[in-house]
DNA sequence: TAGATTGTTAATCGATTAACAATC
DNA sequence: TAGATTGTTAATCGATTAACAATC
């Protein structure tokens, strides 16, 4: 059954990707899924879905399996896509921009409402609706409208005291692209994005492939 | 001892961690630290950083510690680093260009050589010294330079295709930025960034502490 | 030498997998 | 009812932490 028991965040890490696995089975019209297939199409354990599962809620029926439309459903109400998240970016470069063009967030319950920066030239340009506004009145926006999550696009140097910023003003999570462990003395949730950790990851996996075809080859 | 019993990937993601760190102590003119001082530093344990570098091999002193230079550099060696990786782009939307302006990847080993996109408009314009191609000279391109890495920046539909497309002319490595778990069938190192599985264990986290304070206040 | 700190083995903890009774 | 497949407990596996002898 479901409750309380602390989930691990190994766990939680996997339900996004069950989402969109089930995302995928709903668009290719089918209806109900065992845990056996879709084990064989995400590559784990059906044990292991089945485990995951029921850390909340039996949502199978035996014999039967799991409901396509159902467990996405349940699985997209505890990632909290129903929840409406207020997202504003601080940062309208590339990445910035990238961010806010990516209309997928949208469909996941995160909805842009502002985008901040520092370049004055920048500032009315709109980018899906959605205006960009100076740094300078971040503090007067926050306080008119209820901000959940900040995207920090900004660069390395400036990321430890623009989160200090917004988490000051309310703010509660913080989604961080610098290259760095974002760290802020509040009562705040940060998420980071090591863009760089996963290419040298990639990095390592393919020097390691050259060392071996190398050895082979000798 | 270093040698050949398989590293774990739980280790391995560490190293780029290490590796932003020990570049960050260099940067403050710390020459020397023990696993104690960097256990504190980062919030893991002494015992795992100090299991962690034997897999590679001692380059610690007892009663010394590691020196951060030599440290700094056998991480880095073991990432790949040296082995200066050649990397195209392909699509050069928002991601693809906030990607080709990255300057720290050409620091830790990855050398963007060309830029591709399909919009026509594009080709011509440079980024950083590096011309935007029209996607109709890819093979001749790869033909005549070594490309290790691609980075695909491509709309959803696109990535499968492009994928193969490039992995059939050698490329051994694909970074993806779309939401799916690549899979081709080619001898080919793919590593997945997921953003929007990132943005919704925000969502996850965030929701819960949302939870949670309402509880309080009932 | 004495103190510090590694390298490494052993113990613990947690996560994954296997097994199977419950039940649709 | 018989067959299928879940929910859940038990077994296994791997990763993390603790401990300490080796040694700088």
């Amino acid at each position: 059954m479901s409750s309380d028991k602390k989930i691990s965040i190994a766990v939680i890490k996997r339900l996004p990707r069950y989402y969109r696995y089930l995302s995928d089975l709903l668009n290719l019209g089918i209806t109900r899924i065992s845990s056996k297939e879709l084990s064989s199409r995400m590559g784990i354990t059906a044990s292991q879905i089945r485990q995951d599962l029921n850390c909340f809620g039996g949502f199978g029926q035996q014999g039967y399996g799991y409901n396509v439309e159902y467990l996405y459903q349940e699985i997209g109400r505890i990632l909290g896509v129903d929840e409406k998240f207020n997202v504003i970016i601080i940062g309208a470069g590339n990445m910035g921009q990238a961010l806010a063009n990516y209309t997928n967030f949208e469909k996941r319950g995160f909805k842009l409402i502002g985008i901040f920066d520092v370049n004055t030239d920048l500032v009315g340009k709109k980018i899906r609706d959605v205006e960009i506004m100076s740094m300078d009145d971040i503090e007067q926006f926050i306080s008119k409208n209820k901000v959940d999550i900040a995207m920090l696009c900004v660069p390395y140097e400036h990321t430890p005291a623009v989160a200090d910023r917004v988490a000051r003003l309310g703010v509660k999570g913080l989604w961080n692209f610098s290259p760095m462990d974002l760290k802020i003395p509040h009562d705040v949730i940060i998420e980071n994005v090591h863009l760089s950790d996963s290419l040298m990851v990639l990095g390592y996996k393919l020097a390691e492939k050259y060392r071996q075809e190398n050895c082979e080859e000798a």
